[in-house]
RNA sequence: CGCGGGGUGGAGCAGUCUGGUAGCUCGUUGGGCUCAUAACCCAAAGGUCGCAGGUUCAAAUCCUGUCCCCGCAACCA
């Protein structure tokens, strides 16, 4: 027996979680629960990642502590999970002691092994009072970052892990392990990015609270991602006295995770363990993302999925089925309702579910209610199943479970076939429930095992159903439930409701049900928005919906301060490699001066020339792509198309306007 | 020359690494069946695989060039 230890990335504890953490854990179970049948010793991990500032704050906004909105948001994904039926091992939180532990040691390892990688050096950026962090460089502007917070430039000491210095070996790990990331277009990404070479990573922050305190300085907290990527030693006693599970489990065989921080495991990750003289996991595989109408799934745009209600009315299986068939593993996929429930009738309920029905009724009702008494080892649904589920078999290796779900399908239509050329009905009608009758039924019970095996990692739940139906051993699942043969004879069939009932989708979709959108029912529990920092006024081009009457008044004075006037436009260029930015010279009446106004995408610069605009004239200049922008062109925009607002030609530059 | 993904029948997508009759799901049309969840089976229509060159006996697949679309990053002041 070898064991197989595959964990998910932790996820953030700083929101329910969405489809895209639920496709993770769904595949990770999918290939736990396979090659648990197929008879490894499997360990499955998943977790959630609870330290760092984001969570810091979001506690401190709605007036709890870290620890309690983790603990809240932990309590949501382990009902998810359990709905789910996701069948993971294990659980860790980073919280937890046995974590600390296990972070701790990594670093008592590599200070052990390579006293040298870890050293304190000295750190400079933008630092934020107000937020107590650093901020990125391209987020600051003349001094002030995106929430219009005042930043300085700091220096502070760090302690640094000397990435520079792994490398060589990295890529040497790459060429001798091409299998060590998947896919290959992401081992591609990675090796280029190292190939560029890599600079020391900052491992300390003295800025955060929330976090593992660094060894020997308190005031320093571990940098999150080292931290994090520990937990997947950690959860088998790293750094405990009991290190039983870690030598029977790690290295870990797969880390599924999202493609996004691919880099984080397959570079530091490595690094560090590199470093502490630890093992290194086998593959790190990077699955695609969810997306919806082509556009990348966020909190801001607003399109999160989180289809609990589909869970709620159809079961966990149909979720599980439709995003491992649906997504070509690996690659991004486009999320709808419509094509959830497009499967879920066509696949399901039409092929799967119906086949189920269909088959067990016709046999219960010639064979007194049990499967037919004569098994049958000479047909060409048995050679369709001994053609198919070596394939299976072989995609499931592969990761291609959307392919190995296609080929079980394939016995699925052999089936259907089956049975029209056969025509039981008739055969009954003619000859009674005789003995070929018997094995062409057979044959059509044992094939549907056949079917719904393959389809138990998937489907574990429906599975055992359809089993139990079809007087089949609802446990039997392991690789041997695989071969033919394994339907006893004159066993207790079930007729029942369907187990996939089909959907109208148009009533379900234009029913009360909105499937998008709904928050899980744990989030119940979520405490009211607790009012946000005021956002920074949407400058006026962004403006799209009238000023509602319950806005805050300003006062004349404030709205005088304001220098709105007329400009004429006597020059215009695109700026180059910008999407929408045009650089225009204006004349304002007492001088010329430069404005770009991302106005590219509606306007060519041609048109603009000799144009008269409302500008903005005593707005701070800003620097964009580079060039100093001393003013704003006013415009009115639908969906970010803009629309100039303008005069008559009659009106001279420098015009006041109010 | 910023990074990356993509352009394949009406729609959505595989296939491209490892050239060899272009495949899947949905939809459409015709027929069959009436055992089953208005399900199932058979058949048909529908594609110059973005475009142009090249390599090859053979190119959706390899090479070169080119056009277009979409993310990310950098800019809607």
């Amino acid at each position: 027996m070898s064991k197989f230890n595959i964990t998910t990335a932790i996820h953030y504890v700083n929101d329910d979680p969405h489809i895209g953490h639920m496709y993770e854990n769904i595949v990770a179970d999918v290939i736990a629960r396979h090659r648990r049948r197929m008879g490894d010793d499997v360990r499955f991990l998943t977790g959630t990642d609870e330290h760092g500032q984001k969570i810091e704050r979001a506690a401190a906004k709605e007036g709890i502590s870290p620890i309690e909105l983790a603990d809240r948001v932990v309590r949501t994904h382990h009902e998810l999970w359990k709905k789910l039926n996701i069948s993971h091992d294990d659980f860790i939180r980073t919280t937890e002691p046995r974590h600390h532990i296990g972070v701790l040691e990594l670093i008592r390892r590599i200070q052990q092994h390579n006293p040298e990688d870890i050293y304190l050096g000295e750190h400079s950026g933008w630092y934020c009072q107000n937020e107590e962090t650093f901020i990125p460089e391209n987020q600051v502007k003349n001094g002030v970052d995106t929430d219009g917070h005042k930043v300085e430039w700091t220096t502070e000491q760090n302690y640094f892990f000397k990435l520079s210095a792994y490398t060589h070996r990295l890529l040497a790990h790459y060429r001798e392990h091409p299998e060590f990331i998947w896919p290959e277009t992401r081992l591609n990404e990675v090796r280029s990015f190292v190939e560029q070479g890599l600079r020391d990573l900052s491992i300390s922050r003295s800025s955060i609270k929330w976090g593992i305190p660094f060894p020997g300085n308190p005031e320093h907290v571990i940098y999150v991602w080292m931290d994090a990527l520990t937990n997947y030693i950690a959860a088998l006693g790293f750094g405990s006295s009991d290190t039983t599970l870690l030598e029977k489990y790690w290295p870990a065989d797969i880390h599924l995770i999202g493609k996004d921080i691919v880099r984080f495991h397959s570079v530091y990750w490595p690094a560090f363990l590199m470093a502490a003289g630890v093992e290194l996991p086998k593959r790190v595989v990077g699955h695609g993302f969810w997306l919806r109408d082509h556009e990348k799934i966020s909190k801001s745009l607003g399109n999160v999925v989180r289809p609990y209600n589909i869970i709620e009315d159809f079961g966990a299986d149909a979720l599980r089925y439709y995003v491992v068939r649906e997504m070509v593993f690996g690659q991004d996929q486009d999320y709808s309702d419509q094509s959830l429930l497009g499967r879920y009738n066509a696949d399901l309920a039409n092929d799967l579910g119906n086949t189920l029905s269909r088959a067990i009724k016709m046999a219960a009702s010639y064979f007194d209610g049990k499967t037919p008494p004569e098994r049958c080892f000479v047909n060409e649904l048995m050679d369709k199943a001994n053609e198919v589920v070596p394939k299976y078999l072989k995609h499931m290796d592969e990761l291609a479970f959307q392919r190995a779900l296609e080929v079980a399908w394939e016995l699925l239509v052999a089936i259907n076939s089956y049975i029209v050329s056969r025509e039981p009905w008739k055969h009954f009608k003619e000859n009674g429930p005789d003995s070929a009758l018997a094995r062409i039924l057979w044959n059509t019970l044992e094939a549907l095992r056949i079917v719904w095996v393959m389809v138990a990692p998937v489907m574990p739940a429906s599975t055992r159903i359809a089993l139990e139906r079809l007087g089949a051993n609802p446990d039997a699942i392991d690789r041997n439930a695989l071969q033919w043969g394994g339907l006893a004879t004159s066993q207790p069939l079930q007729v029942t409701d369907p187990i996939f009932p089909r959907i109208d989708v148009a009533q379900y979709i234009g029913g009360s049900k909105p499937m998008d959108e709904t928050k899980a029912p744990a989030a119940a529990t979520e405490a009211p928005a607790a009012p946000a920092t005021p956002a920074p006024p949407a400058p006026a081009a962004e403006t799209t919906q009238a000023v509602s009457p319950g806005a805050e008044k300003i006062s004349i004075d404030q709205f005088m301060a304001v220098d709105l006037r007329v400009a004429e436009i006597r020059a215009a260029e695109r700026v180059p490699k910008s999407k929408k930015l045009i650089k225009m010279s204006v004349f304002t009446g007492d001088d010329e001066r430069t404005i770009v106004a991302g106005i590219g995408t509606k306007y060519a610069p041609e048109e603009l020339v000799g144009r008269k605009v409302v500008i903005v004239a005593n707005l701070q200049p800003a620097k964009l792509m580079g060039i100093e922008s001393n003013g704003m062109v006013l415009a009115a925009s639908i969906d970010g198309e803009p629309s100039l607002l303008s005069v008559d030609a009659a009106v001279p530059a420098g015009t006041k306007v109010k």
